[in-house]
DNA sequence: CGGTTATGTAACCGCAAGGGTACGCACCAA
DNA sequence: TTGGTGCGTACCCTTGCGGTTACATAACCG
């Protein structure tokens, strides 16, 4: 959980993850992609791999890349804990217009 | 969305949260429940607050501090984006074991 | 008014994150 | 086996982040 919001914070690594949600890529596709080298790419994809957002199966001298979705769910259930609440906030808001509507008439 | 993600990949700022989740809090409150000093709270409080995270009324000398978990839901709409593909793994995770009973009997 | 309380900001520092270049290693192809 | 390709790692450097101490500010209280 924690290393995967860390992960999430980079716009680069975000950026991968979105091209791997179309398809999977090797590791030199995903650096055309971005605006950093090859290197960079690659730490940013141990990164990925380490939070266990993305997996690698190794495709002759290539590495292709694809993406382990699964590992979202965690983000998923922490919003959990505030899902209730901002719901809450916008029911409330609903209502509020609702009162307003009514006090309107 | 940027600044939100960036905002809680940092540990302490989601206890931050997770704090405000029950209850609004002073400055001085939430900093006495970390383990780090005022100042740098103060500045964890201002990021969350550029974020969106948090809000802050003036009331006496203190500033009171309120989640705005509605902040969160940039969060829920970026994972909606992958949501279907975990569903989608874990039916396909489902159906295997399913088909693996199956063939089992 | 003068002191205390609560907070934010400024200045500074250390470290980890993230970028680039150079290099090493595995694997294919000739 | 030798050259070329695709990746990862090691190393270095710079920047930004997070932490602290010291200070400024604003509001209450005597």
């Amino acid at each position: 959980m924690d290393a995967v919001l860390q992960a999430l914070a980079d716009p680069s690594r975000r950026t991968v993850l979105e091209i791997l949600r179309d398809h999977p890529a090797t590791a030199g596709e995903l650096a055309e992609a971005l605006p950093i080298a090859r290197p960079g790419v690659s730490r940013h994809l141990r990164v990925l791999r380490e939070a266990g957002l993305v997996e690698s199966r190794p495709e002759a001298q290539r590495r292709v890349y694809t993406l382990r979705p699964e590992a979202l769910v965690e983000v998923d259930d922490w919003l959990e804990q505030y899902r209730a609440l901002w719901r809450g906030r916008l029911d409330a808001l609903h209502t509020e217009i609702a009162r307003g509507k009514k006090d309107r008439r």
